[in-house]
DNA sequence: CAATATTATTGCGCTTTCGAATTAAAGCAC
DNA sequence: GTGCTTTAATTCGAAAGCGCAATAATATTG
């Protein structure tokens, strides 16, 4: 038993963190991780081990040494909600405290839903998932379509919600649970469940595409995510794009966002307009080839070759709607991207379809929360 | 007198760069800058001052309340050397203690020189700075063409020079002068160069566009350079960019480096090709206009609506033999941005050329080497 | 001119963190 | 088994940094 009690909450948190994204394994390795000495994490440990939060769970032996005693969160010891809204739905996940999703919940939104009607569901959505939860609701985290000021928790703008102006989602949530709130954009939340959930744990410099109704993309380096100056980093979709000879000057996404693509597939196959559900049909289609494919292929070469050449990060993942595509969809950019690019050619270059689901938005809201929570201060 | 004497080098030498770069004035704002306690930061500039490397100089008094006690540093307490070149000439700069450049080298390379021959130059350069100088020569910068790993001080490849591959520029000098050495890419060190001399001192976001040969920008995000994950980020001169017509698919510093641009002006207004020295007669030309204006302003429109809607950044500064151009080149390319981009209308967006003259490059090295040194471990 | 307000700096005890030595827990060679 | 090597964790004295109270230096106000 040792006497000094270390309090650096944020310290706190920052090691479980670490303990639960699997990176630090034992105290030495968290000591690793923090930067700090291996005396000081062993008073953190205690801390943590006293309070409920984590547990030692046996023994991991390596080649040869004294083994590592592997350092495990308390599933039980408190979970966190993330929510995440576009249009048409609110979606939830509930979070254990070992960052395992344990539930969800998905509530889909009226045509005429105004920021009253959203607000709401987003409240009842966080309350639903509470339901038969192991301990208390620790933080929530929230995912906004547009700019987020991640610092106030204020999403400024979007268009589909009469009266949505600068809503202070943040505030809304602190005062409704009382717990500790974290705000983030939508596309952004989901490369951070990119690192916490999915591929993106093995880099630290990565990129998430992700063409919707519009083209953005999140930026993530050196492990963390890249806002810029106005919170309006990786906006593409707003590119000047060459138009088609007949339409003058576009915008990227007028050409490249998922119902384009999907408008550019139908005519191309039937000259009909396409019905909502021949997406799952031509997404599972592995056939799917001809000019207009090659055309699409070549566009998103050009994208993925200016983005990679300003950015030079290590990984593309590819989310939303176009992951139906498949691998292929990502092998065959990949190729053009260097054909088209010399100076790429040499350069790894990876482009992959996320592997998570829909509700990878809500997931990168959670870890915004599980980021967000430091444990009580005391004893 | 204080009794405990504070050790923490790199906090020293991170006391010294704040007061340095004027950032922090007194003893309670280096508190601030630093995140110390304004007792700690006591027993630190007791340090300095006892090391002879910083003193007091002075009072400023504010509207109200007790005085800061001014701190500056010590002019005479050593100096840093920045180097710099490319294919034509070596560039060096001596930088004092207090961060002001007090003289500077040039030498130009004969189209011969190779590897050994550079190698050689940077020497003399920096040998050369040393005449006359105060105090010991503390730490080196050097800024190189290409691909930099700065981790390594690794220049890797130089098309220019026979030989260059994978040069150790750090092992070179440090081996030569026995002192700190920095390397970094030369955009990226005029980069640095904006933040220590030049504009870039007010903003923590910025770009700087380097029209040259090719055409590179270098990327601050959050007041530190964004590098990418192999050195090369920023590299948007290989963009692929729509053909004229006649040539099939380019690249876009085939369009916009500045010899490319000099050779725009020049067919559009004599159909002659362009003299080595008409460049100065254009870029003094104020009254340069007409259509291949127009086409140059509008492409790189182009350019700075991509990189702002990616990166969204504060400030671009131009740097590089376009800065003849003027205020008025910028300010037209910026309207153009605000007119064919409405989702940057709204956005602040500012496009200066620089302050900074031939030789930012070698005091963005001077800056390296000032951020890379500390103050000897004293007694 | 004294009293008060405001801001800067210093003194001092206390807490956190470190560092080096120590103890612990394995595998391996003999 | 008994040492030897290797890696992990803990102990404990020392040091770094903090918080807070005290002190200092200025302007303002009555």
């Amino acid at each position: 038993m040792r006497t000094k009690p270390a309090i650096q909450r944020d310290l706190l948190g920052a090691a479980v963190l670490q303990v639960r994204s699997g990176r630090a394994v034992s105290r030495s390795s968290l000591a690793a991780a923090l930067g700090l000495a291996p005396s000081t994490v062993g008073l953190y440990v205690d801390q943590l081990i006293a309070g409920g939060y984590i547990d030692e769970s046996g023994l991991d032996r390596g080649p040869i040494g004294r083994p590592k005693r592997r350092l495990t969160p308390q599933p039980g010891a408190g979970w966190f909600a993330g929510v995440e809204f576009n249009a048409e739905r609110v979606q939830a996940v509930r979070v254990d405290f070992a960052g395992q999703r344990v539930a969800s919940q998905v509530k889909r939104l009226p045509g005429t839903a105004d920021t009253r009607t959203v607000l709401q569901a987003i409240k009842t959505c966080v309350a639903a998932l509470g339901k038969n939860a192991q301990g208390p609701l620790l933080a929530i985290g929230a995912g906004a379509p547009g700019v987020v000021d991640p610092r106030t928790g204020v999403s400024a703008e979007y268009a589909f919600f009469p009266g949505w102006h600068d809503v202070s989602l943040a505030d809304v949530l602190r005062e409704r649970f009382e717990v500790a709130v974290a705000v983030e954009n939508n596309l952004r939340a989901i490369a951070l469940a990119e690192r916490w959930f999915g591929g993106g744990r093995d880099y630290d410099d990565y990129v998430v595409l992700g063409p919707r109704s519009g083209f953005g993309v999140a930026i993530v380096h050196q492990g963390r995510l890249m806002r810029g100056a106005h919170h309006a980093a990786g906006e593409i979709g707003r590119w000047p794009w060459p138009g088609d000879g007949s339409a003058p000057s576009r915008e990227m996404q007028d050409a490249l966002s998922a119902p384009a693509i999907w408008r550019r597939l139908a005519d191309a196959t039937t000259r009909v307009p396409l019905p909502e559900d021949l997406r799952a049909a031509l997404a599972g289609l592995a056939s799917v080839s001809g000019a207009a494919w090659d055309a699409i292929v070549a566009d998103y070469a050009r994208v993925i070759a200016c983005l990679q050449l300003v950015l030079d990060t290590e990984r593309f993942f590819l989310h939303g709607p176009l992951t139906g595509l498949g691998e292929r969809f990502c092998t065959e950019v990949e190729r053009a991207v260097r054909a088209k690019s010399p100076a790429l050619a040499a350069m790894p270059l990876k482009i992959v379809p996320s592997a998570l689901g829909d509700d990878a938005g809500a997931l990168g809201a959670a870890s915004l929360a599980m980021e967000a929570w430091v444990p009580a201060a005391g004893e």
